[in-house]
DNA sequence: ATCTTCGAGGAGAAGGATGCGCATGGGGCA
DNA sequence: TGCCCCATGCGCATCCTTCTCCTCGAAGAT
């Protein structure tokens, strides 16, 4: 799981993400809003973590800014005490929970999870792996946010991949997942496939994410 | 959440009942109009499904009667898929959605969490999809303010397509959902109609926003 | 230890076959 | 007279095969 958190208390702020860290979850913290609006809306998070009043753009407008948007990320408040009406029009803005500041790192660790499982319903066709997103529904592969277009097969044996990132598959297994049937152990359609799908995937970056184990057979990322 | 169900087949007022509460939503089920009607009136649902034809009070007029009494609680009717006219009505009465049967559990689920989150009384009957606009009460439908003339199906099939932007729909899900029935394999016609909305939408326009994908089906828009 | 050799496994490129989806015209039905 | 549905032919993206060249790593020689 991988959340933003905007806070701009720096010690909060810092404090909230290493306590979350150690439960497990990824936190790319910021505190400017701003900020938190760029990242929030070229990275598919899990969830977000927005304080309510930050300088730049406040945590009310970059919700607001995402529904409009048609992005049901799931979004936890972090409010004053004594601010309630915020968290009325929050909730009316479509956020999923609020939390009052102060409060406990473990509690909000688990609201988290609540709330990512809640909407995993609806928005569990996302796979991640690094920089690289896939939704099964919009049937769409990006990049750094770059669309990278696939054909049918490239597209299944990249999910495939994806599903056990860092997991090593043999050939035969590639093969009949994602053609269906036993392999002829004469072609190589596996080998070609995967170097279609480098080309598209690896090569204009630095880091890879495909991993060739010989004799064995791929992986994806995981390292 | 908390909703009202009023649908006379028992069979699938159980059944939809059961989903719903699987999904973390409340409900109370009834099959009776009259009873619905009592109900309605004496606890402050989140939301209400409403079959139009029902024994005891049917659903538009339990509809009427809220707003005359201006309640504004939102609103989804549930209709046989031949009566088109209903839909209208229903909407100008106030409804805030209506749904064809069969559906399926999971997309009244969505669409109540949808109704819900909006506040009472503005209702928006317009979905947009970049430049295009459908407006479900006037049936028209729009590209850069320029009006489109549609035919029936031809509006049913956009309509489907555009409430969920950017998804991919394989051709029987559209056909279920646009048709009513199953589909004959051998049959073109969701591509024949894929193919005329094409002409009439994306033909004058630099921007397509209808996407093809190779062996799997269609999509609107989604960035 | 380091270097050299060699075989198998993998990468890469290119061309033919396949079948999906596009396009269009015509017949049937309210 | 529109609208809906069916049927047919064609073009092109995709798929798969084939062939060649390159890379890796083991094992023996120095």
């Amino acid at each position: 799981m991988r959340i933003l958190l905007l806070e701009d208390q720096t010690k909060l702020l810092s404090f909230a993400k290493k306590g979350l860290e150690e439960q497990g979850i990824q936190v790319d913290a910021v505190s400017d809003g701003d900020e938190a609006w760029e990242m929030a809306t070229s990275t598919p998070y899990d969830a977000l973590v927005l304080d309510i009043m930050v300088p730049g753009r406040d945590g009310l407008s970059i919700l607001r800014g995402l529904r409009e948007k048609r992005n049901a990320v799931p979004v936890i408040l972090l409010t004053a005490r004594t601010t309630l009406p915020e968290k009325i029009e929050g909730l009316n803005l479509g956020a999923d929970d609020y939390m009052t500041k102060p409060f406990f790192v473990e509690e909000l660790a688990a609201r988290l999870r609540t709330v990512a499982r809640r909407k995993a319903g609806e928005a569990n066709h996302l796979i991640r792996v690094e920089d690289l997103a896939m939704d099964l529904l919009a049937r769409k592969v990006t990049r750094a946010g770059v669309e990278i277009e696939l054909s049918t097969r490239e597209f299944e044996l990249l999910e495939h991949l994806m599903r056990s990132p860092g997991r090593v598959f043999g050939r035969m297994q590639i093969y009949e997942h994602v053609w269906g049937y036993n392999m002829d152990p004469e072609t190589n359609l596996v080998e070609v496939y995967i170097q279609r799908l480098r080309a598209k995937i690896d090569k204009d970056y630095d880091k890879k994410l495909f991993r060739t184990v010989r004799g064995v057979g791929y992986a994806i990322g995981g390292a």
